[in-house]
Order: C-alpha cells, then structure tokens, then sequence
DNA sequence: CTAGAGTGTGGAACCGCTCCCAATGAAGGA
DNA sequence: TCCTTCATTGGGAGCGGTTCCACACTCTAG
C-alpha cells in the first residue's frame, strides 16, 4: 500500500508536509500539550502520510536518554535457553517496560572479555541503566557500572548487598520451609541436591537446607549435600552419588525443578519410588512440574513479581539518579504436589 | 582503582587532554591511519586514563550506522527459551558478528502490535539490518522493513522466496531421507507427527514425509499424520491420538526433537517398545538425543552455520544495499541412533 | 632554489532531534 | 484604549561524534 521508497524521512520534512516548524512538529511528536489542534493534526498526518519514524540517534543525542535498558545474564546460552526462570523474568519485566514504551535488550556475556564489551555498551549509552542477573559473587561490573553514573538493579543477592538496588527472592526460608514440610511428612534422613555454589541463590538455598534440618533437631551431614550446576544432567548425577553415598536416605530437596527431572530419572533408575521410598521436593515450581511423573512438589518464586519490581527499582532510579540503593525482598511459597506425600503407616506394622 | 566520578567523558575531553583537537582524537579512535605516532599515543592513553567511551549515539548519528542487527523471532517467549534451536543458531551468528563488532539485539514480539513495535525498532535505526526467523507464512514485515530500505535477511522459507535474502535447510529432502530410511529398516507403517502448519519448516518437513512414502511406493493415509506444535506435550499428544487411529502402526516420523521426547514418553506408556515395536526418528539432532532412551535417531540441520550465512548475508546487504537478494540452501543429515534399528526376522520364523 | 607531492592537523559543517528563549497575536482587565 | 497575561510558534543553540576541506609543513625532483 504505502511505499516510503526507501528513504529516510526526517522531522524536517514533516513539519515542512505540514506547514509548520520543526519545533511544532517535534513538540506533537513528543506529546507536548503546548500546541494548537490544527498544528497538531496536520503534523500528525503528514508524519502518518511519510511513514515517519523518529530516528533515535537524533533523539538519544539531544535528551541524553535512549529509552531502552539492558538485561544482563551471567548464563552460558544453552542454560539462558533452557532454563524456565528467564521466560517469566522477562514477561515480569516486560509487564512494566512496554507500559513505558521503554525497550528490553537482552546481554549474555560469555566471557571476561565479553563482561567488558557489556561494559562499554553500557557506557555508550546505548541503555539507560541495566538489570543483572546470576551475577557471580564479588563480580566487579556492577560497581563499575555505578562509578559511571548508571543505575543498576540486581536480581538475586549482590555481594555487598547495600550498595545496589536489588530485589531478591527470600530464598533461605524457602528452602527452610521446603524442609521443613519434608519433616513434617515423616521423613528423617533428608539430602539436597544444591545449585552452584558460586551463584548466591545456590548458596541461600543450601543454607536455608541446613536451616531447616536445624530446626528438625536433624544432624548435619555433609555426605547428605551433592552439587549440581542447575542442569537437567546435573541433577541426575548427584542423585547418583547421593544413592551411593547414602543409600537409606528418605527424601532429596532440589535446587531447581530442572535438576529435579534429573533427580527423578536418576531415582527410577535406581528403582526407588516416589514417594513411597524418597520425597522429593523441587525449586522454581516449573509450569513442567505438574506435568512430572509423579507430580512435583516445588518452591514456588514469584519470578514475574520479581522481574516487575526489578523494572520498577531502575526506572525509579533513572528518573532520579541520588535516590540511596533500595532492597526489596520477595517471599516464596511451598506447592505441595505428590512427589512429597508423607509416608504412610505400613499394614504390616513395620513402622519406621 | 580508576573512579570515572560519574560524570561522562567526551571526546572533546579527551582531545584536550592529549593536547590535539576533536578531529584527530577522533581519527585515532576510528583507527585512521593518518595520524603522527606522538598524537597517536598521547590519544591513547588520554582516552583509557579518562575511561573514555565514544556516544553511541553521536557515532550513530554522524555515520549513520549503529553497529548493530537484530534477530526478530516470531515465538512465543517460552518456545523461544525452550528450542535449542535458538541458541544454536545465535551461536553461529555470534561467531560472525562478533568477528565484525557488531552486537545482536534479540527481539521477540508477541503480538501484531508488538511487530509494529518491532518495525518502528528498526526503522528508527536502532540496527543497520534484520535477521527474521520463524516468520508466519505471508507475515507483511520484511515487504515493510524492505520498503523502507532495510537490509533483510530470513532464516528459513520465506513466502515470497525471490524478493528477499534467505537461508533455508532442505526441510523437504531431510526429512524424505527419513523415511526411506525407516523404509529401509523394514518399517511400512509410517506415521508423521508435524510441526505447526503454519510455519514453513512445518509444511516443507510433512511434505519430506510424504514424498518419502511416494518414493518408496507406500500408500499415503492421512489417518498416520498428526499435527504437533513443536512442544513436548504436543508431541505426546499428537502420538496418542495416532495409536487410537492406527493402533498397527510401525514407525514415527517426528518433526522435532522435542516432539519426539512426548513421543517416546506416550509410546512408552502405551506399551509400545522402541525400536522394536515403533521406529522414532526425530528432527534436529537435540544435544539431548543422544541421552534419551533410547537415543533418538534424528535428521541433523547445520544450525550454526544458517546463523553464520545469515549474518554474511545480512552484513553483505548492510556493506551493498544494491545487490539483488540471494538465497542460500543447506542440506541435512541424518543421524542414526538406536530408536530406529531395522526389524530384525523373528526367530520364530513369523516373516514380515 | 623552487614547484609539486605528500603528511598531519585543525576548523567547521553536518547528522536529526529536543528544548530554551524570544516573539507574535489574541484575550482579558483596568 | 492600553497594558498584562497567556497560548502558540519559530529561530537557533546545542547533544557528541565523523569527515570534508584547506592549510602548514616537510620532503623530493627538476
């Protein structure tokens, strides 16, 4: 239908379609109040009738903003991929961006060498401020980020926690409660498959693991805790140590709900069932958790609410750039499924 | 270490600093040769003592390029995050783009209003060019985006196959190879769960399908196809409904991998052993392929290297704006795993 | 010894947009 | 009727780079 023939339409051929200045036609195009009906319609048309599109060099130079912020993802890409936190994060952060006409670029350094061009891309101002996420403990970005003068909001638990704005999943309790609900089912000799150490939520969930056996009254054993990396592989080869190392435990609480597939293959491999045998409870409540055989039960985060709020700290803190780092913390809740039922007094009487 | 104090640093700063003007700081920092050695490192180090980072947008404005492309991916947020088709294919566009300083803004638009979104993005010269993939059949963008000018190139079949730069895998002649190979193996009951048949891929692979049955001069049965949506539980789905249509049948043509792994799993439930009973072949090559049970034979598309001749193309298109569009096609491979082992003769003697 | 050909360099003109500021004219009040 | 006030407008100065162009200078070759 229209054809703008590969040209470039500027502003100044607008206003001049429309018989008017380039500041008129600018001020219509920013939604300026001071400008009369008629200017503004015939503006409006003329820009309509170009196939006018503000070029955003032009606009980013004379406010100094780009209307766009970065999110940056200390993940391989295969992991970015896989994993189902990133889908809602970013519907989470999407709710309040578009609401803001405010665009989302999405950054997954690799390597040192890439944490520096995040660097540079950042302070080229091609964003106004940056969302970081499973950022490695004591990694320097942030803080050299801040020493440029751009806001920052971090997701999860920064290492020096009050110098940044950050918004974090109270991920400690919930891994306490997890166990805790574990307990309360019956079960006593309870091991953990863990996250990676190096990123804070691996070790909040791990403490809040301990926490929680704490609580119980149930000994620490250090042979109860594997590592996994929070893949689906992972997880099934720390439930294989695990099987070999403890083979009498009673019920594994899993980092995340990817690992727990794993989990759950490794344990039918080995013939245990759940959760006649082994409990197992997951984390992230992965809309595949339902789907699991049996049904998993998971720690449910608030990702979205997460990802709103995390949008929200760096708007606030582009629109007013003083305003001392804030801290929101966010609870999470306990979806009990059947991968958790409580054991069940035997007919026999073999009672535990 | 260094404090930039907040404050940004232009290149008039830098200029003076090293005691030589705006326009040689800038040929020094444009790798210009014409510039004296002295000048050369006083700018050097002017700029790195400083922190020096050149505006985006005053480079974008006085060159007219932004160094940058974006990728335009027509799925919703969590297909994106769940095909490992992606990072594969921003992987191989990584390896060129990367080698070219150029950055690959990924964008993801969910609904029609989003891809107007999508089309202002570009035109205001964000990116110097679009990488469009899972593009809905006669999509209006790239007529729209080639409208205005700006270099296009599609990953996979595009309607209008001439008019625009694209990179497609020989969806039709991999998965035809498929079948005959599953002909091969003794299977004659031949069913196909597809991809969405909106989608190119989709349609070019049933099409592989059916000419393979044609080849190998098997009856066509519109009962032995089913409509998958390249996920899992579609893919689950799809196969139950296919062993209520044609409880005899004897192999299972997936159009990808991730369909496959609902397939195995409905298979399984239903009784069904694979390969004994049912052949699978899936499509892809999923790292994942190789660790299911049992290992899924699988047609291989060379993934990294469409997302590498998708950016020479596009990168081509951005340096000669003038060349007609050229069109690359890639061929498969067909992966052979346990999940499609031939009949063998019972030794009973009962003889196909 | 001088014209001609290179080198490096700085001044200044853009690139497209926003926004300050001064100017205009109409409306309202004394 | 004249002066303020207010709404609307256009001129023009940047924003931070790149690059054209002219200039000064050095170095050869005639």
């Amino acid at each position: 239908m229209k054809d703008f023939h590969g040209t470039k339409v500027t502003l100044e051929e607008v206003a001049q379609a429309a018989g008017v200045s380039r500041a008129t036609a600018s001020r219509v195009l920013t939604s300026d109040p001071r400008v009369s009906l008629d200017a503004r319609r015939a503006v409006e048309r003329a820009a309509s009738k170009l196939g006018y599109v503000p070029n955003q060099a032009g606009r980013a130079l004379a406010t100094g903003r780009s209307d766009a912020v970065a999110l940056v993802v200390f993940e391989p890409t295969t992991l970015l991929f896989g994993d189902p936190f990133f889908p809602r994060l970013i519907r989470g952060l999407g709710d309040v961006l578009t609401s803001r006409d405010m665009q989302l670029i999405l950054l997954a350094p690799q390597t040192a060498s890439d944490a520096d061009r995040v660097e540079r891309y950042v302070a080229a101002g091609h964003v106004d401020g940056a969302l970081l996420v499973s950022l490695p403990s004591a990694h320097p970005l942030p803080a050299r980020l801040a020493s440029r003068g751009i806001p920052v909001v971090i997701g999860g638990r920064p290492t020096e926690a009050d110098r940044f704005n950050h918004v974090d999943v109270d991920n400690v309790s919930g891994s306490a409660h997890a166990v805790a609900h574990l307990v309360a089912g019956g079960r006593r000799t309870i091991a953990t498959v863990t996250g990676r150490k190096d990123v804070p939520a691996g070790q909040d969930r791990l403490r809040g693991y301990q926490e929680g056996l704490k609580a119980a009254g149930l000994p620490p054993d250090d042979a109860l805790i594997e590592a996994g990396d929070f893949t689906r592989d992972g997880g099934a080869r720390a439930m294989r140590f695990l099987l070999v190392k403890r083979p009498q435990l009673d019920a594994v609480f899993v980092a995340s709900d990817l690992m727990a597939v794993g989990v759950l293959e490794a344990l039918h491999q080995a013939g245990r069932r759940v959760p006649e045998d082994v409990a197992v409870v997951g984390y992230d409540d992965d809309p595949m958790a339902i789907g699991l055989q049996p049904p998993l039960s998971s720690v449910r985060q608030p990702i979205e609410e997460m990802g709103r709020e995390m949008a929200r700290l760096l708007l606030d803190a582009v629109h007013s750039p003083d305003r001392p780092p804030r801290k929101v913390l966010l609870t999470t809740r306990l979806e009990v499924r059947f991968s958790s039922a409580p054991v069940v007094a035997k007919p026999t009487g073999e009672a535990v």
